[in-house]
DNA sequence: TTAGGGTTAG
């Protein structure tokens, strides 16, 4: 960060870098609208414009009030005029009032149904204060139709909005997303104040029009009068969006000059900024120089380590959090508990849930459902059901998270009732939704049921089922050895390599060599130079015996220079990492190693676990293929990831999730192959990447 | 009058 510049030479650098901003590659990257020109033009009377721009949206607004005049000389006539002098004010009034109050109680529904009665009522005067309270409850609702009729209202009644007014119209269009219209608005202003220009920069950036945003930053730019630390705020904000760091540290750098990164606000902005832009270490810097800590400079970096996968930094900064005596809040617990659930650490997420509801947040939506999800993930399903059951409102992703649990739990049936009853209640499933009752489905091999609500998406939800629920559908037909439906079903749709590497598996299990073979060239052909495609095609041609085309894969792998790395998997314990490899015997322990691996596999067979043999290869003895066939979960216990050893489906699942074990692979290598060929290469250790059990990309 | 941080899957 060079923040060293002289502020002429800071604002012309600014200029040059947002000026490298290709405006042709950014309208095709957000794909932007037409180019967005702002006009110099100024009105005198921009209500009148305001009418054009609204005629021209094919809007019509009600006839205008009609001349009383002749109305009044008849009433007068009739002795009736003094009668309606007294109503009319206080009809107007009456309902002004109760309108600004309705908003003061936030009950906006009520207010802009209320609203209706002045639409109705051409001779009822309405103050600057209820349109300012309508358009609040607009605001609060994002109601476009609210909009649309205060607006009207407003054209109708020819009334000249001042600065503050127009800025409100403005911030309401805005907030409902009316962008379109908004810049009309923005454009015709004949005059404008910092308020309305970080209004629509503010627009932009909240709607993804980031290069727009950074487009009218420099018109605002200027006239620097008008640029504040607000401005800052949203700029740092839509570089962030960008992901560019170049224009943040520009920004950065502008602000310093300014004294603008006093504001905490802007402060909190850059250290999201420098985290989403990949810098957590200039993220870490500007928050450590930040005078002031509050609870959203706290949530800011915190979230910024869990984005990088720093787990553990995350949960240091928590309890840091926790002993500078700052008020945790609903976000720093969905987050910690998040990074909780990464870490598998019961402990923690148990403080986490405690300290959630002492502090009053055990409401919290978001909260609640990382919760459901930690505890669903970890085993213990009854705790996710039990605080899900207490959860006074619950969205979409909450009944994703059970559902999502429950087949995980290898509890199908369940997962299927909580998706009928989530439906019945009216919430409306998404596409993970489905995603999470399929697998279900799946897993318990419920697939009748399975394709009834395949079947169902788009017929009754609307959700156009994508590769990943085909892929579901793929693997749910190939379980029931419905090989040639998940075969016509890969054909109705543009095939991936996710639906080929199902339905091979699926072969090899009901052992259809030759759909298999198809398959796996078909995953050949889809990626040639990624060696995973080699393995598999490799893998079922010795699977059926076809020595001789294995041997052909192979040499083609040679020729390539393809090497093959052996399975491994390692182990973070106390900032230490074990790595090991398929039959690997290097480390000093080894013997205590496999010693508590032996009595793993006794205790797994007590539980009445049975491994899987795999017939296909011949010269593996049972006791190296079942060590080879559960190295990631008996690894995984013996290490303490899995609580007790017993053979449910979520600890089986949650094992190979965290080592990423590829059973086939390993096999097929350390057949082939035996140990000779195992190494260590050094420069596959940067998968290190969240610093728990991983596995490389070469698989 | 305008602003900063969070959840499910992949």
């Amino acid at each position: 960060m060079d923040i060293s510049l002289p502020l002429d030479q800071i604002q012309s650098s600014f200029k040059f870098a947002c000026s490298l901003i290709n405006p042709t590659v950014f309208k095709q990257k957000f794909r932007l609208s037409d180019e967005f020109s702002l006009g110099r033009r100024r009105c005198r009377a921009p209500i009148a414009k305001f009418r054009c721009a609204f005629l021209d949206q094919g809007l019509r607004p009600r006839p205008m009030p009609k001349p009383r005049e002749k109305e009044e000389n008849n009433l007068k006539e009739n002795g009736y005029l003094e009668e309606r002098k007294l109503k009319k004010p206080n009809l107007g009034v009456g309902i002004c009032s109760q309108i600004e109050k309705l908003v003061l109680c936030k009950r906006y529904n009520e207010a802009l149904e209320l609203f209706e009665i002045l639409e109705i009522n051409d001779d009822i005067d309405v103050s600057f204060d209820t349109y300012d309270a309508a358009v609040g409850a607009c605001i609060a609702l994002r109601s476009i139709r609210g909009v649309k009729r205060v607006f009207n209202h407003m054209l109708n009644s020819e009334v000249e909005l001042d600065l503050y007014m127009m800025n409100r119209v403005l911030l309401m269009h805005v907030k409902c997303g009316m962008m379109i219209d908004a810049r009309h608005l923005f454009e015709d202003m004949s005059e404008r104040n910092s308020v309305s220009w970080n209004t629509i920069i503010g627009g932009l950036v909240d709607s993804g029009d980031f290069f727009d945003a950074f487009r009218l930053f420099l018109m605002m730019w200027e006239d620097s009068s008008n640029v504040c630390s607000r401005t800052f705020t949203t700029m740092v904000r839509a570089a962030a969006g960008l992901e560019l760091i170049s224009p943040g540290q520009q920004l950065h750098s502008c602000a310093l000059k300014m004294g603008a990164t006093e504001d905490v606000f802007v402060s909190c902005a850059l250290v999201d900024m420098y985290s989403k832009c990949g810098s957590i270490e200039d993220a870490r810097f500007v928050f450590d120089m930040m005078p002031e800590k509050t609870t959203v400079a706290w949530n800011t970096v915190i979230a910024g380590y869990a984005l990088h996968g720093y787990s553990e930094e995350a949960l240091s900064m928590y309890y840091e959090m926790q002993d500078s005596g700052v008020k945790m809040d609903h976000f720093t617990y969905s987050m910690i508990i998040r990074v909780c659930t990464r870490l598998a650490s019961l402990q923690h997420a148990r403080q986490a849930h405690a300290g959630l509801i002492r502090n009053g947040f055990g409401y919290d939506v978001v909260a609640n459902t990382s919760l459901v999800d930690f505890y669903s993930k970890w085993g213990r399903i009854e705790d996710a059901r039990n605080v899900f059951d207490r959860m006074p409102r619950k969205n979409v992703v909450s009944w994703n998270a059970l559902i999502s649990g429950y087949g995980n739990h290898g509890r199908g049936a369940e997962a299927v009732d909580l998706f009928e009853r989530m439906v019945d209640q009216g919430m409306v499933p998404n596409h993970v939704t489905f995603l999470a009752v399929l697998s279900a489905c799946c897993h318990s091999g419920l697939s009748d049921r399975g394709w009834e609500i395949f079947e169902s998406m788009h017929r009754d939800y609307k959700v156009k089922p994508r590769a990943m629920h085909y892929t579901c559908m793929v693997e749910l037909l190939g379980r029931e050895g419905l090989l040639d439906e998940a075969f016509a079903l890969i054909g109705s749709v543009k095939p991936t390599i996710n639906m080929w590497a199902a339905l091979l598996t699926a072969c090899r299990v009901h052992k259809n060599f030759e759909l298999g073979k198809y398959a796996a060239e078909q995953l050949y052909g889809m990626g040639p130079e990624k060696l995973s495609n080699y393995v598999v095609l490799l893998n079922i041609y010795s699977s059926s015996g076809r020595l001789d085309e294995a041997a052909a894969v192979l040499q083609t792998l040679k020729r390539k220079g393809l090497r093959m790395l052996p399975a491994c998997t390692w182990i973070e314990i106390k900032k230490q990492q074990y790595v090991f490899f398929t039959g690997d015997k290097s480390h000093p322990q080894t013997k205590e190693i496999y010693v508590n691996l032996d009595n793993v596999k006794l205790q797994l067979s007590k539980h009445g676990y049975v491994p899987q043999r795999n017939n296909l290869l011949p010269d593996v003895d049972e006791r190296e293929e079942s060590m080879l066939l559960h190295h990631s979960e008996k690894l995984a216990i013996s290490f303490g990831l899995i609580s007790t050893p017993s053979s449910t489906p979520l600890q089986l699942a949650q094992s190979h999730r965290i080592c990423n074990d590829c059973h086939n692979a390993i096999k097929l290598i350390s057949t082939v192959y035996k140990r000779e060929i195992a190494f260590r290469d050094g420069s596959r250790f940067h998968y290190f990447k969240e610093g728990r059990c991983s596995c490389g990309d070469y698989w």
